[in-house]
DNA sequence: CGATTCGCTCATCGGGTGTTGAGTAAACTG
DNA sequence: CAGTTTACTCAACACCCGATGAGCGAATCG
């Protein structure tokens, strides 16, 4: 009986279907920039690892450089709580990069879109920690403790400089966070 | 008349011409690499800049590569000296970047031969501050100092984070250096 | 069921790229 | 002054890119 129901419904709806491909896009997308950076990402080449036709990705979203937008895009709300103390940021830092975060990172050397992006991110980060110490020069101290940490991220996930890549997670944490407190210690005499 | 002096030589003899013109190209080809990295530098425009025939800048350097190759050599000697004590690097990185340094650094997160070749640089100047430094995890700390002043000549000279690339070279450096040496020294710091 | 929507494929276009080889005029050589 | 070398220009090639638009077949709907 059940005659209310469609017999068999296609194994995936239309709109289902659609959201799928366009998330295994955006998926091969995050993933060929931030291998390769926005340049030398070409659509074809996103298409054939979503494994979809080349024309199919600009369908979706239209351009290159769309798409790459939407790439970069990182999720809003954990990390900026999670960021009063910068042995937090450090954390998440030394662990693997999430693709968004890393097809972003890859590209802000060369792209304004992304230099922008870096920019922005960096200087919410800044003003936070700024604002938690005091004493002199508080936001260029913070400004500097940030830039390390980014300095770190590319040493350690971009260029795998060898003694910051070769570190456990635990063991460049605990270093570096002593480091960079120590660093943004308020002033003694002077 | 007067003819009789043989005009002497020609204003530029060949290879002088040959030497100025190779120079001019090498030059542009820095600004173009610095300016918008490897991909999107053209030989064409690399030739525009240097106002010449495009075709000349490959009989020059053999191809795009090549070029690129020759752009981010880095002059010898003098950066290495100067490189023992932190405060010194920093200095320097806090002043402009001389054009094959910055060709070499917008590339390094997109072009093997860059990564690989910052990797070196900074490699070397790990070990160097390492030797300096004593205590555990030596080399560890000493990654994370250069590592830092990495992350800062990218947030002064290419992200131009606020806080960072405002700041006075005097003040950058000051303040930089106190919390450099800070996360630096062992616990020989009370 | 028939008509229609729509996700997707296919073929193609125009444009810019790195690179090459023939040609030219000026600098050299004897 | 010939003859040779050579720094340089010009035109073209083959390639790959991002992007477009027509067509197809399956899911959707009245």
């Amino acid at each position: 009986m059940d005659e209310g129901t469609p017999v068999s419904q296609p194994m995936t709806s239309r709109s289902a279907r659609r959201a799928a491909t366009q998330a295994r896009i955006l998926d091969a997308a995050r993933q060929e920039f931030g291998d390769r950076g926005f340049e030398a990402t070409t659509v074809r080449g996103v298409a054939r690892r979503a494994e979809v036709d080349p024309s199919l990705v600009l369908q979706h979203y239209g351009s290159k450089s769309a798409l790459f937008t939407a790439a970069i895009q990182l999720p809003p709300g954990e990390p900026e709580e999670a960021a009063d103390h910068l042995a937090d940021v450090l954390k998440v830092r030394a662990a693997a990069l999430p693709p968004e975060m890393r097809a972003l990172v890859r590209s802000m050397l060369t792209v304004p879109e992304a230099s922008a992006a870096v920019r922005l991110h960096l200087d919410e980060r800044i003003g936070n920690l700024a604002a938690g110490i005091g004493g002199p020069d508080a936001e260029l101290r913070a400004a500097i403790a940030v830039s390390s940490i980014l300095g770190l991220t590319v040493a350690r996930h971009f260029l795998q400089l060898r003694a910051v890549s070769s570190a456990s997670d635990d063991d460049l944490v605990r270093v570096a966070s002593r480091a960079l407190t120590a660093g943004l210690g308020a002033e003694r005499s002077r």
